[in-house]
DNA sequence: TGTATTCAGTAGTAT
DNA sequence: ACTACTGAATACACA
């Protein structure tokens, strides 16, 4: 594997001056992707007509223009949605994705075909607009993985409980926008999603990762319109709750039926944000409780203990991070107050287990001060328990102790955490250090530069800059003098013209995760009203993570985070030198730039989401050249399965627009994983432009990029 | 089929 | 930081 990579990138050299000391070229160039195959590249101007419409991202498509298949629905078609007064149902229908490049898994077609689907959301006004067995794709996608699990009656069991479930949501009122309702619609034009994950074989890596594409999207899109109906709604609403619920009810998950030991698709290391998420991949069950087991299947077997949740709320150990002192369930009562733990239930699984031996899968769910609402939860691997005991706790009751101890030769979890956690508090320092700080305080926070690797001294001579240089504004797609919200836009205020202009919600949710994913995505700007610290302005606060520039084993240079960063967050904008194209054409001939973005070239949509998802649509041409002046974003390498995506951010300015470039997170992120995007493949090459041999390792590798 | 049990997560209030 | 409070899956008891 190894022997020929670094080929193409690292002219092989041992220079050790520190101001010019190897050119590494992690070879950028960005290509965006274009929906519509009849205008591969696009040289005009929106008004032109041609390769660019303005299409509001709600609609209504001119004809002829196919509608990007929104990540998720429209505000518009929500509200009209309980008339069926949509677009053309063939519009609605994922028949034909946008992208021709369909994903490993063949799309499969709707059992009822299209019209059912469309046609159910009135049909079950009646249930809520819950689309429940009739809706074509369900009956046949879950029996077979039913089937698939080999438990005849696990089949009629599910079946039965979900008409029970789909009924009683059916009875649930809500004031303003009926939730379920919604859920149907956003499953709907999840639809490929739906079908990706269904058609995936249980427990890929695929299934899982999509899974949780599905519940992510669910539950900030049911956040974000729970978030603008607050006024007329108020309470503590869950949508990470709903989202789940919803999923566990359409059998969108994957590895449902409970086993010891590894739950294929889920590696070691994966971190989650919610309990749901554990729950909807198979690893582990329990909505709330930290023990799951295998209850008794007949008379003379016992329960056994399949996985734990160690998040904080006994007085667990986790000093060590190859063991962990577990505390046993119950003893906690809030109406009857403390009290003994019983042997019984988890208490008796674990027990149980420990005689057996089984293996034991355990989550560790930790505060990150990134995220200081909400825990992560890093799945740690296997382990045994060793033995256990009884001892009193604080309280005076007896609390059962578990001694679980973290099997060899797994790869490393939560101990990356507390190293972490170790560096941070200076008590241990950080191994390959070459820059404390690579930005040299160009950023709020320090950028290191580390390499533990071999012995390069650091990536050739640039200078930091963090945001554009010479950026030129643009024409505005639509005309506007900025938003009035002097206190910051407020999701459920529907005059602001920043709202408006993203379709009707604000683009980023309470937590500042973009909430969809849409093909620009407006931020306010200078001519606005809001205070810096408004939702709508996530790209201009700069870093929020602490990134580091690491010495990659055969890539060069590779940027990741000491940070877990959860999907949806911004991470960072490409900064660089905006060129015009007569400059640019220079950079592309024997002045190879390998720091180039080039948002005119075409980007073959690729499997960054496995639905359909508007892709990247850049209202004018913008060319940036980090090769001289750049901020992090030149260290990111490219991957054909990235963690990264980037869209471009439109910031209000008199009339003009600001455009830039912004990264956010594809997919949940754990700290020291490097951070990758796709670079895109240009098709055709343009003359004189070389392949580049793609050293990224995935499994879906394309082999090479551009 | 019903229900007790559970190491969530959020918002609101107090410090 | 603490508190209240709603929340949903599951095992298991029960009919």
């Amino acid at each position: 594997m190894e022997h020929h990579f670094g080929q193409g990138t690292t002219p092989a050299s041992e220079s050790f001056d520190k101001t010019r000391v190897l050119n590494v070229k992690p070879l950028r160039t960005l290509v965006p992707v274009f929906p519509s195959p009849s205008n591969p590249a696009s040289s005009s101007t929106p008004q032109g007509g041609a390769p660019f419409v303005c299409v509001s991202p709600s609609g209504p498509f001119p004809s002829g223009v196919a509608p990007f298949y929104p990540f998720f629905i429209s505000s518009e078609s929500q509200r009209l949605s309980e008339q069926n007064a949509q677009t053309p149902s063939g519009q609605r229908v994922p028949a034909a994705p946008v992208s021709t490049a369909v994903p490993i898994n063949s799309f499969r077609t709707p059992t009822g075909a299209a019209n059912g689907d469309v046609g159910s959301s009135q049909k079950n006004t009646r249930s809520r607009g819950w689309v429940t067995e009739e809706d074509g794709y369900s009956n046949v996608e879950i029996e077979e993985i039913d089937a698939d699990e080999g438990t005849g009656t696990g089949r009629s069991k599910r079946k039965s409980n979900k008409k029970t479930k789909a009924r009683q949501s059916g009875g649930s009122v809500s004031v303003d926008v009926d939730p379920d309702a919604v859920a149907a619609d956003i499953l709907k034009s999840l639809n490929a999603l739906v079908f990706d994950v269904l058609s995936q074989p249980e427990g890929s890596r695929d299934s899982v990762a999509y899974t949780l594409m599905i519940y992510e999207v669910m539950r900030r899109k049911l956040g974000q319109i729970e978030d603008s109906n607050r006024a007329a709604n108020s309470g503590a609403k869950r949508p990470d709750l709903k989202a789940g619920a919803i999923m566990m009810n359409k059998g969108i998950r994957t590895n449902s039926k409970k086993r010891i030991g590894v739950v294929p698709g889920v590696e070691i290391g994966d971190i989650f944000f919610f309990r749901f998420e554990l729950c909807l991949v198979g690893l582990h069950a329990p909505s709330m409780a930290g023990i799951d087991y295998i209850g008794k299947t007949s008379q003379e077997e016992e329960p056994l203990a399949v996985s734990i949740v160690s998040s904080g709320g006994y007085e667990d150990n986790v000093e060590d991070g190859d063991v962990l002192i577990y505390s046993g369930q119950g003893g906690v009562n809030r109406d009857k107050g403390a009290s003994d733990q019983k042997l019984e239930r988890g208490n008796l699984a674990l027990e149980k287990s420990a005689h057996r031996g089984n293996e034991v899968r355990v989550i560790r769910g930790l505060r990150d001060p990134q995220h200081p609402t909400g825990k992560i939860y890093v799945y740690d691997g296997l382990y045994k328990i060793q033995n256990s005991w009884v001892e009193k706790a604080k309280s005076g009751f007896n609390v059962f102790k578990y001694n679980l101890v973290r099997l060899p030769g797994q790869p490393q979890a939560y101990m990356i955490w507390k190293s972490i956690q170790q560096w941070t508090e200076k008590s241990a320092s950080r191994a390959g250090v070459i820059l404390p700080d690579l930005t040299s305080g160009a950023e709020n926070i320090p950028v290191c530069l580390v390499n533990d690797v071999d012995n390069e001294k650091g990536p050739a001579y640039f200078t930091y800059i963090p945001t554009l240089k010479n950026l030129r504004p643009t024409a505005p797609v639509e005309s506007s003098t900025g938003c009035p919200c002097v206190g910051g836009c407020q999701p459920n205020n529907f005059n602001c013209p920043c709202i408006q202009k993203n379709g009707g919600y604000l683009p980023y949710s309470s937590a500042s995760l973009l909430a969809d994913l849409k093909s620009v995505i407006y931020e306010c700007g200078p001519s606005c009203q809001c205070p810096s610290n408004c939702r709508n302005r996530v790209s201009q606060s700069g870093l929020k993570f602490r990134l580091e520039v690491f010495r990659t084993k055969n890539k060069g240079w590779g940027l990741r985070s000491w940070d877990s960063i959860r999907a949806g967050t911004f991470l960072c904008e490409y900064a660089g030198e905006v060129v015009d194209s007569a400059r640019m054409e220079e950079l592309g001939g024997d002045n190879e730039d390998d720091y180039i973005f080039d948002s005119t070239r075409i980007y073959q949509q690729l499997e960054v989401f496995p639905g359909d998802t508007e892709a990247p649509k850049i209202p004018s041409p913008l060319y940036i050249s980090a090769k001289n002046e750049g901020n992090v974003a030149r260290f990111m390498n490219h991957c054909c399965s990235p963690n990264v995506l980037w869209r471009p951010v439109i910031r209000e300015n008199k009339n003009e627009s600001d455009l830039h470039i912004a990264f956010y997170a594809i997919r949940h992120i754990p700290p020291m994983m490097e951070l990758t995007y796709d670079y895109g493949a240009v098709l055709p090459l343009k003359v004189g432009q070389r392949k580049k041999k793609c050293l990224c390792g995935s499994v879906k590798c394309r082999g090479y990029f551009c």
